[in-house]
DNA sequence: ACCGCTCATGTAATCGTTTACACGGTCCAC
DNA sequence: GTGGACCGTGTAAACGATTACATGAGCGGT
């Protein structure tokens, strides 16, 4: 137990050369049984662990991939972690999350200091210069970078957004509002043409007032909930770019008084968890974040492993309407 | 650009030797200014980075933290693991992310490979086998381990839970039930001993069908719901053991008619973005945790940068009630 | 004039693996 | 009986940094 045993240490017990120590751990098929049984149980008896750093330096690769978002905290996130702890771990491969909101120069250094093997990102707000920089393949997941032809794989937002409009106007709603996101990212905008397309397609108008600024968060519904209370004569129904802030802009009209879905629809846009359990249960635009995490993560590996190389471009997986209680004709 | 250029090419478009550019980069006070400057010219023009793997390697260090938690998805640990990785960012140490929940291998792996100088581990059931034979410093956030003595921070849960019990027989409730968490959870004994002894203080009985089995999730809490109302004389307030659960029994408890707080008062525990904004707003236990997660990163990061030795023992920051509208008098 | 100190830099060993290549033996086809 | 293919193992050269030690210059004190 003086120190860490190496696996010269682990060769001389089993009097073997670590060429063989080291076949034996990563390709057992290329050692003899009897010389593979010797090699185990030298292992065993010193306690050998392989030290990563010494093998990602010597071949090359560091049998990891990082996962890159803005804002660890959303809940968002969450089912896509899982799913690609999931496909990595089986392709034996560790995780690593960082936040994608760190200066530049640590934030370049991720993809360049050869920690890891390829970077899934979530955040379409990078700096391009900076992916450029990075020399392991990247996917993108639920956002892209307009103008850099990443590969990329996300949901149809415009086309939720259209579900979600369709699903007000058959129920009567003629006046539909649009609660938006974060006005510089790229699902924000997808988002907010497909509100204004449907609108346009229904013949519906949209009053300017309809037209509610927000960025995601809960604190940002609430808020568009008071600018919606303050019209006279208010938009009956509102879709949201996300459930956070739909949570927020029900719970906001709750306090000055109004009841969803009684005074206003409202329809959110991700389908987390919350939703479901939510008073009224709100209904939403799905998005297959398990789907998502698994198949960014399986396209990641796959190149990895040498097989694919990743083909840029946009790949998107539909989007469904969940329809709960926040819906309703107007009163 | 052929290859990744490496120190030593730096080293000769400077014309000096590695070790100067070496130190130009980890220790700029131990070189001339213009030596320096003609290093970081070179530095700029090969657009060398350092290569963290023989790095690590060579100093036997990684740079990095690792943060190991059960489910990631889980909406509480998304501040805690903003604020390491604040604090460990501006330590210069990056923090990696990894599920608890792998196999023994791999989790053993995490602290013996190399690849991080020390672990956060948020999760009190890991084998205690496994954490002893990790090598690098270990703090323990919110839960810990039963029998080892390691360096752990949380909050207080039995006086929380005391004073949400106090509050609720303050408004005159005198069945309280208590929705508990998983059963092999520390964190679970923890709080059910805070709701026993709190009621055995004030004198108020526990009647057996007021004992509602939980697991922290939303689920569990709608199965309580139920439970709960297929009992003629229901208790008229509930402690729960997670917000999640409080959440998922009001919730239920609205599907099947009894409002909250009219009919059943609800106190939650941690705190979760989600509370405030849910209808009603829940009253709950809060816990710190911002401050939680950095008052971890920093004993660690202090233990790292060889300053105060990690001293075993369990630290507790004191929690506290936030009432809001979950709670009423019973009518 | 010499000693000893500090300071900036260079030389070369070292961290612990993986793996290209070499080597000797076995086996089979001709 | 010889040549070639193949297989299991060993030898030793990488991988790309950090850092202990050596070196030599500059300088002040005696």
């Amino acid at each position: 137990m003086t120190r860490k045993p190496r696996i010269a240490d682990v060769a001389q017990l089993a009097g073997v050369s670590t060429a063989t120590v080291s076949r034996t751990l990563s390709r057992p098929d290329r050692v003899e049984e009897i010389t593979r049984a010797r090699v185990l149980r030298a292992v065993a008896a010193t306690g050998y662990r392989v030290n990563a750093a010494a093998r990602d330096l010597r071949s090359r690769r560091a049998r990891a991939i990082t996962l890159l978002a803005p804002n660890l905290a959303n809940t968002f996130f969450s089912r896509i972690v899982a799913a690609v702890q999931d496909v990595a771990g089986s392709a034996g491969l560790v995780v690593q999350i960082s936040d994608s909101q760190v200066e530049a120069a640590r934030l370049s250094a991720i993809g360049t200091d050869g920690r890891t093997d390829g970077i899934l990102l979530l955040d379409g707000a990078v700096d391009p210069a900076i992916v450029a920089s990075w020399t392991v393949p990247v996917v993108m997941v639920c956002e892209w970078l307009e103008g850099v032809d990443l590969s990329s794989i996300g949901t149809d937002n415009a086309g939720g957004i259209g579900q979600a409009v369709d699903h007000l106007a058959g129920l009567g709603h003629r006046r539909i509002a649009f609660l938006s996101g974060p006005s510089g990212n790229v699902l924000s905008v997808a988002r907010a043409a497909g509100y204004e397309a449907a609108m346009r397609r229904l013949g519906l108008a949209v009053a300017a007032p309809d037209r509610l600024p927000g960025d995601f968060t809960m604190r940002s519904g609430a808020a568009a909930a008071v600018r919606w209370a303050a019209v006279p004569d208010r938009a009956t129904a509102v879709v949201c770019a996300s459930d956070e802030s739909a949570i927020g802009f029900v719970s906001e009209c709750d306090r000055k008084g109004f009841a969803c879905p009684r005074d206003v629809s409202v329809v959110g846009f991700d389908d987390i968890e919350f939703g479901d359990r939510f008073i009224p249960p709100l209904t939403t635009v799905h998005q297959p974040r398990d789907l998502l995490g698994r198949r960014a993560a399986t396209l990641l590996v796959e190149a990895l492993s040498g097989g694919a190389p990743l083909r840029p471009g946009r790949r998107m997986l539909p989007s469904r309407l969940v329809v709960r209680g926040s819906t309703a004709a107007p009163s």
